[in-house]
DNA sequence: AGTGGTGCGAGAATAGCATTCTCGTGAATT
DNA sequence: AATTCACGAGAATGCTATTCTCGCACCACT
């Protein structure tokens, strides 16, 4: 995607300006065409995956169900992991609206942490009623194909903590010497990976977390005394 | 394998114990084979992750290093996952192993701890100087297509951990109210996933965690004041 | 209206892998 | 010697992702 709009902004001044201005028009015009079939593909494939309650779909179910190609779906996605890892960014950055929210329900810094934390540790449970959840469960696969691009997805919910934390620290709630961003890594990770760690098929089911031993595990790394 | 070793179980007993001797025996032998070849697959996928430095290798590798056939592989593994989970749980447990030896060298129960963690974190690090951690970078698919068989295999480790929490606990060094196992667990996992989320391939090194900080975070999680 | 370019649907072709199946052979058992 | 068994060799199958090839429809410009 980023090749084709690449040229423009070195040529740019040697060209008449007509003749940018209808560049401009047609490229404008593409680019929205672009966009709304992105967005079909991208719909199309959220659909499947909430209602089949897995992400192993076939790049063929996606093309299908948004009535497109797969030439066209090649033309606009690198290849499925662009796909996923749209939808996975898309997922985590409603998730960190929704737990903006609920923080912002607390009075207390250390309460909002807490709301918060528990919150994403629900989110992030592999959930029977999966919604967004089941992005949850092939972040894994994306961890260790592209890791680079799961941190960037992961920065609004970084940014959402570290906000968080910088507030406890500024209501003198950390221990000393603590570092927020960090901190907000820490627990970020803490959470959401122990609360995947939680649903196995089997019946061992009596070592499961909960959000409220994991919360009280975090606050602990962090709040003074 | 189950199908052709599932008769004798019931007549066993109304058999002549002299036919029962020579099914033994040649049942034997065949179990020898069979854990000479198992072994030797074992040993060619170990040697092919190990020089290439991934878990993606194909069957295929495995069988023609191991100089034998996919009909052999397929006789004694259900499948590549199996082959996965072998090896898995095998570094597992020699981890377990070295980290309680390392453990050992120490004379306070906080300080097995702490050397514990820190080498755990170590270990399960996406390094580059790949051996056994390389291990650490499938998990996560295994995770995802057969947890109860990766707690299986995590139990060595959590056995570990909890015997050395439960020491710390009995030194009177445990916050109280301290769960032993749940905070092991916990604990665990914290220092593995973190570990793991570290070894990306972009510039973005200044946010990765490092050992200590990972130890400070867990320790203040259960000890103590 | 005609014409060349472009975007795109349809779907065939290709390729990588796991898994299965078939055949033939040599060794062990009877 | 006949039968059975385990196994190697490798072809066959099945599933996907990804690429490629055609041909059509739409658009700007003449």
């Amino acid at each position: 995607m980023a090749q084709k709009t690449d040229p423009p902004a070195n040529k740019m001044s040697e060209e008449p300006a007509w003749k940018q201005r209808a560049i401009e028009r047609s490229t404008k015009a593409a680019k929205l065409r672009a966009e709304q079939r992105v967005e079909r593909f991208l719909d199309a494939a959220q659909a499947i995956i909430t209602e089949k309650g897995t992400t192993d779909f076939t790049v063929q179910e996606v093309v299908d169900r948004s009535r497109q190609s797969l030439r066209s779906f090649y033309q606009h996605f690198d290849g499925k992991h662009e796909l996923l890892l749209a939808l996975f960014e898309d997922a985590l950055r409603r998730s960190a609206d929704q737990i903006h929210a609920a923080a912002a329900g607390q009075s207390e810094p250390m309460e909002r942490l807490r709301v918060a934390a528990q919150l994403l540790f629900e989110l992030c449970r592999p959930d029977p009623a999966a919604q967004r959840p089941l992005f949850t469960d092939f972040a894994p696969q994306l961890l260790l194909s592209h890791p680079a691009e799961v941190k960037v997805a992961h920065s609004p919910l970084l940014t959402l903590f570290t906000e968080l934390m910088t507030q406890a620290e500024a209501a003198g709630e950390l221990h000393p010497g603590a570092k927020p961003r960090r901190l907000a890594a820490l627990t970020m990770q803490t959470v959401m990976f122990n609360a995947q760690a939680g649903g196995g098929a089997d019946g061992d089911e009596a070592h499961t977390l909960t959000a409220e031993e994991v919360w009280d595990f975090c606050s602990r790394g962090f709040a003074r005394r």
